[in-house]
DNA sequence: GACCTTTCTATGGTCAGACCAAGAGCTGGC
DNA sequence: GCCAGCTCTTGGTCTGACCATAGAAAGGTC
């Protein structure tokens, strides 16, 4: 026999030894589950909190640190009622945040990236068209204007498309898609941002190829033709990977 | 005048005063995006990291603990190959935990969620219908045979759903979809399972229209029709939340 | 020489205690 | 009545110690 009898002997597998911090994490977890701890509620502060559980206090402050990188926690100084570590609701934050690290490890391709933003891109495009109000669309336009500045550089483009497309996530009104969007087009700015430049003389045509489009999706959008603005944006979104990383998406 | 002549003015902000930890983390992102650390590498030692960014152990420790809750890093006692602090690449758990976290809290209306798994899963239906391979069709069906058990609980019951629809997820091919899904259904699998238990006597109905649904997803994928698969899937999505919610998309 | 046991060492895990720094509120002098 | 300065709360940081784990190395036994 080649290995020890007690492994891998189906249903058992080894205990995950709970490290402290993790202990705390769960404490949290269970007091925000059962909904005694809701969005701006204050936590103990970390001294009271170490003693309460029985731990040190640099436990509780990793445990806090992790939470806090998850937009779950919020920590200032200070004594005023905004201060000491309060329960947030920055999901969007944190999402932007682990997306962006993912994609530089290249743990998500960046086709597989590209598909997603555009089923979620189409989604919101959809929505948005139904309901979107008049002044979502009135600020939609005010976007499109700024990008037609003469002095709007590659940076200040690509904020600006940014915010664009964010717009229209958020008129879509899907909270968790538009946070998701905006994840992943911040998690693209730096790459997106390195196309650009890559493009060198290129980058006129395309710019006006984009700001062509955008005008398209804001006209579909304004006539409330949903199933126009979904073509329009993935259409958009497919010819722009192209032209970028000259690639195609199948 | 009620505000200070120099709040509000356009274009400046308070500079965010940036936490010694914070440091470490940007320090650790510009060797992951300048490429210098990829997943697997090893990083220092906390005591020597810390000795050679010039800051306390703590901090580096409050900076790996950030990290590790967003999937990035692994860290591990001993000495051997596997030991100490390494890049990870578990983007997946990072998702659910964050997930799970935001739900609970309710940043994220349990309609939004929904909404989100119909488009995720839509998409992977469609990707799954033109390129599951045969194993893994074959491995769909046998999670429903044994779905159809007469011993299987509401736990085990809702445990081999969630491994059906993370199947086809994954079968679609696109990682960020399927982590996506993966954190959604994960995130949702205590409300799941209060729901199921609410459901009382009208159970067993309903469980029997949930196994009818995926045999006609089943169906779908095995023919290879794309459109008749993601419709399926959406109807199927869309009438459990009917019946375990009560509610109605719109 | 092969193999098992013991010891060593590197590394993360945890703790205690100290001091710093920001910020709201109190207090006393003007 | 108002403003400066003190005070107290709370997070931010550092130091240094010791614990726990798991390979690696050393040593002993057959």
């Amino acid at each position: 026999m080649t290995g020890s009898e007690i492994d891998d002997r189906a249903g058992w597998r080894p205990v995950a030894r709970a490290r402290t911090y993790e202990l705390v994490i769960d404490r949290i977890e269970e007091q925000i589950v059962s909904g005694q701890l809701v969005v701006g509620d204050r936590l103990p502060p970390e001294r009271d909190l170490a003693q309460m559980l029985g731990v040190s206090r640099a436990a509780v402050r990793e445990a806090f640190r992790a939470l806090e990188a998850q937009g779950v926690l919020r920590m200032a100084v200070g004594t005023g009622p905004d201060s000491g570590t309060t329960v947030a609701a920055l999901p969007s934050q944190a999402l932007t945040r682990l997306l962006r690290f993912h994609v530089a490890l290249a743990n998500f391709p960046m086709a597989d990236v590209v598909r997603a933003r555009i089923m979620l891109e189409r989604e919101s495009a959809r929505t948005a068209a139904q309901r979107a109000t008049e002044a979502e669309l009135e600020e939609l336009r005010e976007l499109l204007d700024e990008m037609d500045a003469p002095d709007c550089d590659r940076e200040r483009f690509n904020d600006l498309d940014t915010r664009f497309h964010v717009a229209i996530a958020e008129a879509g009104g899907n909270r968790l898609v538009a946070d998701m969007t905006i994840a992943i087009r911040e998690s693209l700015r730096r790459p997106l941002l390195a196309a650009f430049d890559d493009l060198g003389d290129e980058w006129d045509p395309i710019a006006d190829g984009l700001r062509h489009d955008h005008r398209l999706i804001h006209r579909a959008l304004l006539a409330r033709d949903a199933a126009e603005a979904e073509a329009q944006v993935e259409r958009h979104i497919r010819s722009f990977y192209r032209s970028a990383w000259l690639q195609d998406l199948g």
